[in-house]
DNA sequence: CTTACCGCCTGTCGGC
DNA sequence: TGCCGACAGGCGGTAA
């Protein structure tokens, strides 16, 4: 499952194997994703100009256009650098002239690769929200946002159009470290909990992003997966434990068909 | 415009 | 042991 600091992780991994690198070759194996892999003869011959990320998407820029590639929810890329024969669900090989190539990998197949000949003028990129990490996202700009929003604000901040690649993990532990109860109405949320929740989404994505930073040395690995489930987490996954913050036992929910771990006490 | 819900996929897990 | 159904989950698309 990736979510915003595996992508990040990713693309640090990917950078300085493949920047600058000509593509001999693209071989699609099953091109049925989320949506058809459309055709990719097209970046053959062609240098990547630089890797970008936005939101949880990957941008590959080559000089008439992008790359867009998203990892679902069971997505990897890895390089690598000796032949190795494809297994059952690695989908697409890039193959460089220096010979090292670029698999990507997704069992069940919900990630994405497309092309964009104006990335910013793509319907998936166009409308997503500020960067999470960048400070033109605030507490001003959500109380700005939310005024007279009903919805929780658990759905609130996982809108890729309000703030880009915030998962339900990540949703949910910075709802727990902001205090906030996660069916609240976004609407009804004061300034200074909006500041508390801006503070905490900032703060464990980039905690996480450290975490993955420490398995990059193995990125080249076909087995290396970036890794945070060895990251702490205080409330996702600990439903029926104990609160870390006041020791009462963690409820869930289910909100849109995802599992909602929130304390009943330390967050109104 | 806002909100609620569907469905794409397949590996994993619990129950029998 | 093996079969089977339930479940997980990002997120765009669409219905209400």
């Amino acid at each position: 499952m990736p979510e915003l600091p595996e992508v990040e992780t990713t693309l640090r991994g990917l950078k300085p194997h493949i920047i600058g690198q000509k593509i001999d070759e693209v071989i699609v194996r099953h091109p049925k994703l989320r949506w058809p892999i459309p055709d990719l003869k097209r970046l053959e011959g062609k240098k990547v100009k630089d890797l970008k990320r936005r939101g949880k998407y990957l941008l590959v820029e080559f000089d008439n256009g992008t790359l867009i590639l998203h990892l679902g929810m069971s997505g990897r890329i890895c390089v690598l650098s000796e032949k190795l024969p494809p297994k059952k669900h690695d989908h697409v090989d890039i193959h460089f002239a220096n010979k090292k190539y670029l698999r990507f990998t997704d069992p069940r197949r919900f990630g994405a690769v497309l092309w964009a000949d104006n990335a910013d003028k793509h319907p998936l990129i166009k409308e997503i929200g500020p960067e999470p990490l960048l400070p033109s996202f605030n507490g001003k700009y959500l109380l700005e946002k939310a005024k007279g929003r009903k919805v929780p604000i658990k759905s609130f901040v996982m809108n890729s159009k309000i703030v880009a690649g915030v998962g339900n993990i990540y949703a949910v532990e910075a709802l727990f470290d902001a205090g906030i109860y996660p069916l609240k109405p976004a609407g009804k949320i004061t300034l200074p909990q909006f500041n508390r929740l801006v503070k905490a989404i900032k703060s464990v994505l980039t905690k996480a992003i450290k975490k993955g930073g420490t398995t990059l040395k193995d990125f080249t690995k076909s087995d290396g997966e970036p890794g945070y489930f060895s990251f702490e987490l205080k409330a996702y996954g600990r439903e029926g434990e104990k609160c870390k913050r006041c020791k009462s036992v963690l409820k869930s929910l289910r909100l849109g068909n995802r599992a909602t771990v929130y304390c009943g006490k330390c967050q109104r």
